[in-house]
DNA sequence: CGTGTCGGCCATATGGCCGACACGGTGCGATATT
């Protein structure tokens, strides 16, 4: 295997943990791999497609990126690789088929939209693929609930593609899930949603020493906070990235770094696709100082020598924080990634987790689907009943499967469960999206912990992806101060009865129901509940009043 | 859930305050228009 990758592929030797995952892939063992981004990821899919038979499938959330990943596999000279997608013309997307069919190609791309349809579903099962690769996997967690609810389909898809022979043996592709960034319980949703088998789980590591943390805390109003964010951001060392929550604060901060006279560029999705990619390949070829964007900047860039990530607001959660503080420093010199925070910023995330449910829009969908009276009615009726877009119906279909009120084809058509009334239907509906809604907050309330903590940060934000890094890490602004120092003495001479809990320990709260324990730190326990998200305990409560008690994993 | 904008109103002749209201992120694919 490290022959083959050196000779073949060019890599100088294989990372920790790529050697595991491809021996896994190989053995027929599903992989979730946690990596760096990098080459290291793609490698491990690359290397397993060599000695596996039949085609690879790979789900590619940007069809930019599925570009992207075709030219740099047709460089390698190894093997070729098309994509299927609506940017081609119906001829591409045929020669495409036609390759694979032939085995001239050995690796499709494709987003899961495309794999919502039954004739491309069709033509992939025909093909037998013996690998199924979901790359980025986490937007499976981040996006498959509401915005791109295709991604909650895939695990049926893997289920359409397992053929039998006429022995009855059963071939069914091993699955591949490959992401940069994901905590514990996205892990955990990832395998659940793909329908993984005891898979081998390989995380390499989180921490990125290189990078300076810091959170400017801004009291003074909205204004100063510009004014400072602006002032970071002028002074701080060449190439960098400032996020902001909006299109409109894109184009503001652009417009004022502008006249400071930097090269900068705004960037969001409400540019065209030609900008887009002109901005995206100016500041890759280093011709722009910064790029202020929203979160629509970021998968594709792997530029080496970003040296800070600026954020003027708070992000959706600490996974999306790490994910674009992680664009910083790839060479492993010094960088930066600042956080301006202002707790008023936490109010556009609320707005963005959403509010209640449309129970309107949920009893219009379930009534479409119980006028079926149990048989399947195809996606395009509950589509046209219920007076919706595709991707709402989708969507709120998942939310009705998944609290249990309704079934659905792999062809997206829907039945109601038998004896389930739609009143009771919206109202399991309701009750699922509300659980979805608490644990969105407490995922910004994570991020609020990390804005605010006065330990360190990295401890802070390590534990959150289930690492323990035992002593603060002298590359942070607590740690620099001090701050750091002393709530770690403090937290170490505090009589801890961390012993009696353990990290992924199943636990139940009488009043919150099951949890798992996600870290342990001196003297408090953050617990994430299934219905209730993140909550952070003190556990000299916890002992006292007999709060959690142990639960089945 | 917080912010920016606009119109109306007030107490005084223009500036400031208040309430109402709109707005806010990520991409696929299909469809309509040039």
């Amino acid at each position: 295997m490290e022959r083959t990758a050196r000779e073949r592929f060019g890599f100088s030797q294989l990372r920790p943990g790529q050697g595991e995952a491809v021996e896994s892939l190989l053995a027929g063992r599903d992989v979730l791999a946690v990596m760096p981004t990098g080459r290291g990821k793609s490698a491990v899919y690359q290397l397993a497609a060599l000695w596996l038979p039949g085609p690879t499938v790979v789900v590619s959330p940007l069809i930019a990126l599925q570009r992207d990943q075709v030219q740099a596999l047709a460089r390698t000279g190894v093997h070729d690789a098309v994509a299927v997608n609506s940017s081609q013309s119906a001829r591409e997307n045929g020669a495409a088929w036609d390759a694979l069919g032939t085995g001239d190609a050995e690796f499709v791309f494709l987003a899961p939209e495309q794999l919502a349809r039954t004739d491309v579903r069709e033509r992939l099962r025909a093909l037998r693929p013996s690998l199924f690769v979901v790359d980025e996997a986490h937007c499976v967690s981040s996006w498959g609930h509401d915005f791109r609810p295709e991604y909650l389909r895939l695990g049926d898809v893997v289920a359409e593609l397992t053929t039998h022979d006429d022995d009855g043996e059963q071939h069914r592709p091993v699955v591949c899930a490959l992401t940069a960034t994901a905590a514990p319980p996205v892990r955990r949703e990832v395998v659940a949603r793909l329908g993984m088998r005891d898979p081998e789980v390989v995380v390499q590591g989180f921490d990125r020493p290189n990078i300076f943390l810091e959170v400017v805390r801004e009291t003074d109003g909205a204004d100063a906070k510009r004014a400072v964010v602006v002032e970071r951001a002028a002074t701080a060392a060449k190439p960098g990235i400032v996020y902001v929550a909006t299109r409109k604060d894109a184009e503001a901060y652009a417009d004022d770094l502008s006249h400071l006279g930097l090269d900068v560029e705004a960037y969001h999705a409400g540019l065209s696709a030609e900008d887009r990619h002109w901005v995206h390949e100016a500041f890759t070829q280093g011709d722009l100082d910064v790029v202020v964007a929203t979160s629509a900047f970021g998968m594709g860039i792997d530029k080496p020598d970003v040296r800070f990530v600026l954020h003027a607001s708070v992000t959706d959660s600490l996974d999306s924080y790490y994910q674009e503080v992680g664009r910083a420093g790839r060479d492993g010199e010094p960088s930066l990634a600042t956080l301006c925070y202002r707790p008023e910023d936490l109010g556009l995330q609320r707005f963005h987790a959403g509010g209640g449910p449309d129970e309107q829009a949920l009893a219009q969908v379930a009534g479409a689907v119980h006028d079926g009276g149990g048989s399947p009615v195809p996606a395009a009726d509950v589509r046209g009943a219920a007076g919706l877009t595709a991707t709402r119906t989708t969507g709120l279909l998942n939310l009705l499967e998944q609290a249990g009120a309704v079934r659905v084809t792999r062809d997206g058509a829907a039945w109601a469960e038998e004896g389930t009334a739609v009143g009771a239907a919206v109202r399991a509906a309701v009750e699922t999206a509300q659980e979805r809604r608490r644990t969105d907050r407490s995922r910004l309330e994570m991020l609020r912990g990390y804005a605010e903590t006065t330990g360190c940060r990295r401890q802070f934000l390590l534990a959150y992806f289930g690492e323990r890094l035992d002593a603060p890490c002298g590359n942070c602004d607590t740690c620099a101060s001090g701050s750091a120092a002393a709530v770690h003495a403090e937290r170490a001479s505090a009589a801890s009865g961390a012993g009696s809990y353990g990290v992924d320990d199943a636990v139940e709260h009488a009043a919150w129901g099951p949890g798992v324990v996600m870290s342990t730190d001196g003297d408090r326990i953050t617990v994430l509940f299934e219905r209730e998200g993140y909550k952070t305990l003190a556990l000299a409560a916890v002992e006292k009043g007999h709060l959690l008690t142990p639960a089945r994993p």
